[in-house]
DNA sequence: GTCTATACGCCGATAGAC
DNA sequence: GTCTATCGGCGTATAGAC
């Protein structure tokens, strides 16, 4: 969409870095890919790599903010398109296990990664648009009575809590059945957990 | 209790190894500390450090394996003195918020840690003894009706997802209050969802 | 058992040709 | 913009005296 040029039919060497990045990086962790791994991967060169980044920890962060920014633009969309919390916490559960499985390498290094560990001088994800903005959408719940009295932050803990605990369990491969057909019993547990 | 010796007086170089090794992962992180950092902070020598343990990894190794049966021995300590799943669930609740108040560092390495990174033969911890136990139990209190008919996996992530995502917004200290004072909230809302 | 000194490989990053 | 060649440094681990 962004790269038009003319033809738009040559791969963008930046992009093919990035891919192979967040691929290396969710299979075996930031410090456990060398930029030569990524090189590899993306079969580029050493030197195409430092022109399109500026070091190692550049790469990790253009995909975070990446993937930060398009998280947040799902989200708004889902609240956009729905009128009350149950469709839209229901539609975000919806979001994220369908995510784990289509772009699973995407899930694996929002859900799993400690970004403060090789981002020094990112704020925690719990601080992230995406995430006060699911803050944000539970508040609204609880002021409204569609939601039980209870603190914020629990009820927040409660979601994005269980989500993310089956969610890392897909990814660790420990689930005997893809996440969808789990989506019932986890929807019910966690509404049971937060309805009045 | 186990070092007696004659006195048991003297530190012993290994549990300050340990400690310190607990201390520096849990802050910064594995890959980010080094073995002059533990050196430093045990205040022993490289030498030392290499007389009680084969390598880095063996000191993570062996912390892993410690907490993870301290950890079984507790679990097993409350299936024994509880008789029904609402006690059990709550007693456990309990322990791993106080650990998190009172033993933050241990915490931070069972619940933050991605062992898998920097112990590539470990099992993922929910493979662990301790964590097998907690399965057992819940499924031991669906069996019996005590808890919802639901999906063992999803009873599962619903009570240790919630409750390790207090503790993790808990040591990256974006809670107002200690966690005892969202003990009840967070119980509540476990309950709420694995009850009938 | 504990220390100091040091070997050495790996990896991030740069230089500079094309 | 892309490449190859290479450097400097850090960090793990060892050697060997005491």
């Amino acid at each position: 969409m962004a790269q038009s040029k003319k033809k738009a039919e040559k791969k963008e060497p930046k992009d093919e870095i990035l891919k192979a990045a967040l691929k290396l990086f969710t299979q075996k962790g930031y410090f456990n890919t060398s930029v030569a791994d990524i090189r590899r991967e993306a079969d580029v060169s050493t030197g195409t790599i430092y022109h399109y980044f500026k070091n190692k920890e550049a790469i990790a962060d253009a995909l975070y903010q990446d993937i930060i920014a398009s998280l947040n633009d799902s989200l708004k969309e889902i609240k956009n398109r729905t009128k009350n919390s149950f469709e839209r916490l229901r539609a975000i559960v919806e979001l994220f296990f369908a995510l784990t499985e289509d772009a699973s390498e995407v899930m694996g290094f929002i859900v799993l990664a400690h970004h403060q560990e090789f981002l020094p001088s990112e704020k925690p994800l719990s601080m992230s648009p995406p995430f006060l903005l699911l803050t944000e959408i539970m508040q609204e719940g609880i002021r409204s009575g569609e939601l039980r009295r209870m603190d914020p932050v629990v009820a927040n803990a409660c979601f994005y809590g269980t989500l993310s605990r089956m969610i890392q369990l897909r990814l660790e491969d420990a689930l005997e059945k893809p996440l969808d057909w789990y989506l019932l019993d986890t929807w019910t547990a966690i509404w049971k957990a937060l309805s009045p």
